[in-house]
DNA sequence: CGAATAATTGATTGGAGTCAAATGGAGTGG
DNA sequence: CCACTCCATTTGACTCCAATCAATTATTCG
């Protein structure tokens, strides 16, 4: 599989996500001013963003797709870290750390832009509403990985299945079918479980009528249910 | 047990504790301008410092002890999201948050600093050296939870413990004989575990020799095969 | 259509939880 | 100092959840 890769430089102006970016309460001057050559990239679905352990020189925003962050172990399992959805930013270890923390790989056709770290890190000291910006995403990332731990540690299979598939739906509300571009695979290492478990587990929510799947799209038809299921 | 509780200001020009504090690299001058009153508290073991929906009026640098962050459950079990020694910080959540997102509870006798959110919130943006402290830690304690995470989703009971009890041992160096207030309750829910299966493993590491044990006391005997099993 | 990959299903094992009881220790009060 | 209580720990027996091993059935993709 190739990494398709389109490159343009991007135009932060016009840009859909702005109110909801970094630069979200920037005037329009100010984001001109900034000086960032930002660019536009996309990949196919299975394209490696970045390894663990590279040298971190950039970070994103998903535009468009979703994206997982993996931690690999000696053994060849993973441990998927936190998935990513429009709107979110990754990457951004490496404005206080040499290499980043984790591999990121691209689940579907995604669109992000890439910053320069440097240019941010400096950028970000001349304007504290960005250095906030990003102040305040991390301890959502903080809080969420909180969740996931209690999840972990107090929560079984089926009651973690049907809380994530809940969850999942969130990001894209006002959708009846939603994407769904994780594998059997994918599902265990973000769950902690082997992926017979989560097949078993996704087949039986499909025996009941709780969801139907097809292609790479789900549809949850009884969230009632599957939320009495995950506050088990 | 009551809340043995001391109170006096705080003289942060002479904390021992100041260079690894998120005052550190501040001069002389600029400490005494702060205008800040930190207040320097004592709690016995036990005690509550603050709870999870408190409104969250203050943060806090541990100076000496050991204190849970614990988040309860419906059903009445409860998870541990992170344990702190000296010179960790805690319940500056409240900087981007109305409510403090733990209960926290000291493990032993703890002496603290108590700071104002609101007055370190307009300090730190005033020093832009304050904030960059307290993002880093913020940063740091992500990637701990991330560690965490990939813990309880990929290792075994065994192996989960054995890891815990070297770090743990980390954070007091240099002593052959470490502080451990921690119950098998503690271990089990900060490992999701049962307390039961702890106090198993936790007697047979004993038997084989690789810990001894008394009145709070823990000595790691074997680093060596505690290692060994962590690492499966 | 055929090959390769992903998902499902079955059988079995094994790890960890649960329930229950016994042991041990620390602190209290006589 | 001892008896007693309270609570934490240990141990045992059993159950159950989830992993593993193995084989079969979809799906996707070339």
């Amino acid at each position: 599989m190739v990494a398709e890769e389109g490159a343009k430089k991007s135009n932060c102006l016009r840009c859909a996500m702005r109110a909801r970016s970094i630069f979200a309460g920037l005037s329009g001057e100010e984001l001109c001013a900034l000086g960032m050559d930002v660019i536009d990239l996309e990949f196919v679905g299975g394209t490696t963003i970045y390894r663990e352990g590279d040298s971190a020189s950039h970070a994103y925003t998903l535009r468009e797709g979703a994206i997982k962050l993996v931690k690999s172990l000696a053994d060849g399992r993973a441990q998927i870290v936190r998935l990513l959805h429009h709107g979110d930013l990754f990457g951004f270890e490496g404005l206080h750390r040499e290499q980043h923390q984790h591999t990121a790989i691209a689940l579907s056709t995604v669109k992000l832009c890439r910053l320069d770290l440097r240019e941010l890190d400096l950028l970000s000291q001349r304007l504290p509403a960005v250095r906030e910006a990003i102040f305040r995403r991390w301890q959502r990332a903080l809080e969420e990985a909180e969740n996931r731990i209690v999840d972990l540690g107090t929560r079984r299979a089926e009651a973690r299945l049907a809380t994530f598939l809940l969850q999942w739906a969130q990001a894209y509300p006002q959708r009846r079918s939603l994407p769904f571009p994780l594998t059997r695979q994918d599902l265990g290492e973000f769950l902690g479980l082997s992926t017979e478990h989560v097949s078993r587990i996704m087949a039986d929510f499909k025996r009941r009528n709780w969801l139907r799947e097809s292609r790479g799209e789900l549809e949850i038809l009884d969230p009632k249910a599957l939320g009495a299921v995950g506050a088990s």
